[in-house]
DNA sequence: ACTGATCGTCAGTATTGCTGATTATATTGA
DNA sequence: TCAATATAATCAGCAATACTGACGATCAGT
């Protein structure tokens, strides 16, 4: 069992004027602490939330290589061999040969695959739950509205140099 | 110069329905690319965000301590370490003795350090201006007071267990 | 002074992002 | 068709970061 489980982390303290006042800093924070709580569940699985993400993409397409993957989930393409070869270990992946190209591999999932995304969708779900509660169904159409549009962006294109 | 400039990524593609939906993932997303563009000019002066972070911190503070600044920060105890050195080495902060406990730090911002944290707030402003552009003030609003409250929760009290 | 806790450090491991090289295969252009 | 070029996955190796566990110095309470 090469991928140890995460340990839960303490909690944060209150921040500075400077930096609690920049939304950039906020949304990271934000992000860290959901990613956090998820993968404090996760960990009984042994999984970690990038690798919940292979899996689910993997299971929502008929081919996926692992550049393609990669592209998608904004993973190293070195990153991306050690990360299937550590789902392969644990039997939720399977390499299959690409008959459209031969160079690179069909990414499967396993059943064992797909039950383990689902239970990881269902925690997944309860933390946003939890995270998401106190606030309005209004409020939450415009923080999704917000973020997906922030997500499309593209990492570069923002420096004018 | 131990820091390594971190390169441009590539931009990412689309995402399936299943992720797509999640407000975590989108969270995460949107929180990586403001990161990634972030870092993107940052690599010009070789600062990492979380390095930024430290300044920012230290800088609004008379007193703190490794301890204090990973707390508020949520970096690990031996990754404070490791930061510290390097943000040393390059004559942006200082250890000084700590005279009200002498086994801890006051870690102090030098000026070159505060130079530094100027310019370095300045590209935050610059990148959040632009992601944030097309977004009215209304929603700017609420994703800061959603974003705040996420933020200020606290990593563990997430699983009834 | 004794006990137990805390701060910083070090050694060592795991994960992730990157570079550069290599192998196998695809694609393109002459 | 064949040669040049490009691409997919891999591997070796480096850097950054989150851990664990152990350590010495120091602190707080008794």
């Amino acid at each position: 069992m090469t991928m140890t489980n995460r340990r839960r982390r303490k909690a944060g303290e209150e921040l500075p004027a400077a930096l609690g006042e920049s939304t950039g800093f906020l949304l990271s924070k934000a992000a860290q602490l959901v990613r956090e709580r998820f993968e404090n569940r996760l960990c009984a699985r042994d999984l970690t939330a990038q690798q919940v993400g292979i899996l689910s993409l993997v299971s929502s397409r008929t081919v996926a290589t692992q550049r393609e993957i990669g592209k998608a989930l904004r993973i190293d393409r070195t990153t991306m061999v050690y990360l299937v070869d550590r789902l392969e270990e644990m039997r939720l992946l399977e390499r299959q040969d690409n008959a459209a190209d031969r160079r690179s591999y069909a990414v499967k999932i396993t059943s064992a695959g797909t039950g383990a995304l689902k239970k990881a969708m269902n925690d997944a779900r309860r933390v946003e739950n939890d995270v998401l509660r106190d606030f309005s169904e209004r409020d939450l159409r415009t923080l999704r509205r917000i973020l997906s549009r922030i997500a499309k962006l593209g990492a570069e294109n923002g420096g004018e140099r």
